[in-house]
RNA sequence: GGCGCAUUCGUCUAGCGGCCCAGGACGCCGCCCUCUCAAGGCGGAGAUCAGGGGUUCGAAUCCCCUAUGCGCUACCA
């Protein structure tokens, strides 16, 4: 039983590379579930690595809450900060001096040079670019700088970034598994920096240092990288280092198609904020894995294992797709019924305050009302906690108040004289006769009236359920209870 | 502004030249089940496949143009 690709291709190495500089992002799960799937269906490896470049920014509790993160959905890498591996350390902040060596082998071959240029000069060269209504470029002022003044102000320790130094004509374009080739002139690019005056590498070269250091074979990133690619293209070129294959992952959207953001989407963008409200992580990665990409036979419920087996880089979409909470919450409720009682209790114990045994006891009649892991306790509540009742929930177009307290009382009596247990068929029967006897026009009614006077709501789980969850006494004592508000209303 | 990427029901999507006057899922509406609420079952509304030109006997599918949207344009990733 293998229908689906057995992978004709060497091992795959990938890796999700997060800058922890805040919550756990929904993006971060998302290229996660793809790289991990590429990796694990290739028998390869599936790292994770520190983009811990931005000393502004950065967060030091941001790591231990990524990784707990990724442990939640089960896309725990290979290897990492935590679980080491042949190409540590994998926090970017450790290895400086790697990137400061390729900054200078590429400073040496002419590929880069040193920029003394300050905040202010940037900034102001920037503004007169944008009155001309020209592109905003770097003006190559430090290029031509003589080597002997370079070197003077290089020993009294002057503040200064590396630049890229990119080509002034041709076209770098490179493969992109999903939307094939993609080309950008080379004189439009800017001299990148790639190493900032902190001694610390911007983005563009320790990932590429790191991708091929640590042997990564396949990039699977969003598409805001893509305008970025060619640099990175241009130094695997300098570096004289083989490309790895690219796939640029459609964006996750706000629901006016901008890119999904923290700002617009609160409820979407932080990882931990699903878990707080419920959502399985199963759940959570189904949906992932719908947005952007198809199971080849159509399937929209499978599992990790499932996707694993069937991903393929080359069915991913092109175009963005909007992030639809009603989607998930349906789809945690389906995950929900999959589970046995038991396995659901466990689940629910981090979100209720009751004991895994009244979890267990109550759980048969809510398992089909549940579609958040949060949302039990206040469906429990009927059962743990004594009504508050709101008389106008008795209201009744047929009868008033104290004909209802009548009748209540009578079924009350009823109850009392029934052998307990209460029986199913025998119980029903008699809430109907009794309904005739009492002159009801729909039986229903009655049944509402109990209802209430039980559980103090108009909704709840099937009543003979409710009641011998109850119990007899305390079935009979709310009733007791719906009476003294019924005769006091 | 420049460059790049995209564009099928409200949303997620199937579709890779004829099986499509476009199929599925969520949501919505109705019916069934039923003591209520769910769950489940059945059915319905909902897309002139962004628009316009081509190519072809035949286009949602191939090509061109336009429009619109989004992304990037930092010593952030």
């Amino acid at each position: 039983m293998d229908p689906t690709p057995t992978p004709t291709r060497p091992p795959a190495r990938t890796r999700i590379a997060p800058s922890p500089t805040g919550d756990p992002h929904v993006g971060t799960a998302y290229q996660s579930l793809f790289s991990y799937a590429l990796a694990h269906q290739t028998g390869g490896r599936f790292l994770l690595r520190l983009e811990d470049t931005d000393q502004v920014r950065f967060d030091a509790n941001s790591e231990r809450r990524i990784f707990a993160a990724l442990a939640w959905v089960h896309l725990l890498p290979d290897e990492g900060p935590e679980q080491g591996g042949p190409y540590a350390p994998y926090r970017q902040s450790e290895r400086l001096p790697i990137y400061q060596a390729h900054a200078e082998q590429l400073i040496a071959a002419g590929h880069a040079y040193y920029c003394f240029c300050t905040p202010e000069r940037l900034a102001a060269m920037r503004k007169e670019q944008e009155a001309r209504k020209q592109p905003p470029r770097y003006d190559r002022h430090c290029l031509t700088l003589p080597p002997t003044e370079v070197q003077a102000r290089l020993t009294a320790g002057e503040r200064r970034v590396v630049r890229m130094l990119m080509p002034d004509e041709g076209v770098t374009s490179f493969h992109d598994v999903v939307r094939g080739e993609i080309s950008f002139e080379n004189r439009l690019l800017d001299d990148q920096v790639l190493m900032k005056s902190d001694g610390f590498p911007t983005y563009h070269l320790a990932v590429v240092v790191d991708d091929h250091l640590m042997g990564v074979t396949d990039v699977i990133r969003g598409e805001e990288w893509i305008s970025s690619t060619p640099k990175h293209v241009l130094l695997y070129r300098y570096f004289g280092w083989e490309l790895p294959t690219y796939a640029h992952t459609p964006l996750l959207l706000n629901d006016d198609r901008s890119k999904i953001s923290k700002r617009k989407s609160p409820d979407k963008t932080r990882l931990e904020g699903f878990r707080e409200r419920g959502f399985l992580p199963e759940a959570l990665l189904n949906f992932l894995a719908l947005l952007g990409w198809s199971h080849p036979d159509g399937q929209e419920l499978f599992s990790l294992d499932e996707f694993i087996r069937v991903f393929s880089p080359a069915r991913l979409l092109k175009a963005g797709s909007v992030f639809d909470m009603n989607k998930l919450i349906w789809m945690n409720g389906q995950y929900i019924r999959l589970l046995t009682v038991d396995e659901l209790a466990m689940r629910l114990i981090p979100y209720t305050t009751h004991t895994a045994e009244e979890v267990r006891r109550v759980l048969p009649v809510l398992h089909d009302r549940l579609r958040l892991l949060s949302e039990f306790d206040d469906l429990a509540v009927i059962f743990f906690t004594e009504p508050v009742y709101d008389s106008a929930l008795f209201s009744s177009k047929q009868f008033d108040a104290p004909a209802l307290a009548d009748h209540l009382a009578a079924a009350r009596a009823w109850h009392a004289d029934q052998p307990w247990p209460w029986e199913k068929e025998a119980w029903e029967a008699g809430i109907r006769q009794l309904a005739e006897e009492r002159g009801f026009k729909k039986a229903g009614d009655l049944f509402m009236l109990l209802r209430v006077a039980v559980t103090g709501r108009k909704e709840s789980p099937p009543l003979h359920d409710t009641m011998l969850l109850l119990g007899r006494e305390a079935t009979l004592a709310r009733m007791d209870a719906a009476l003294g508000v019924l005769r006091g209303a």
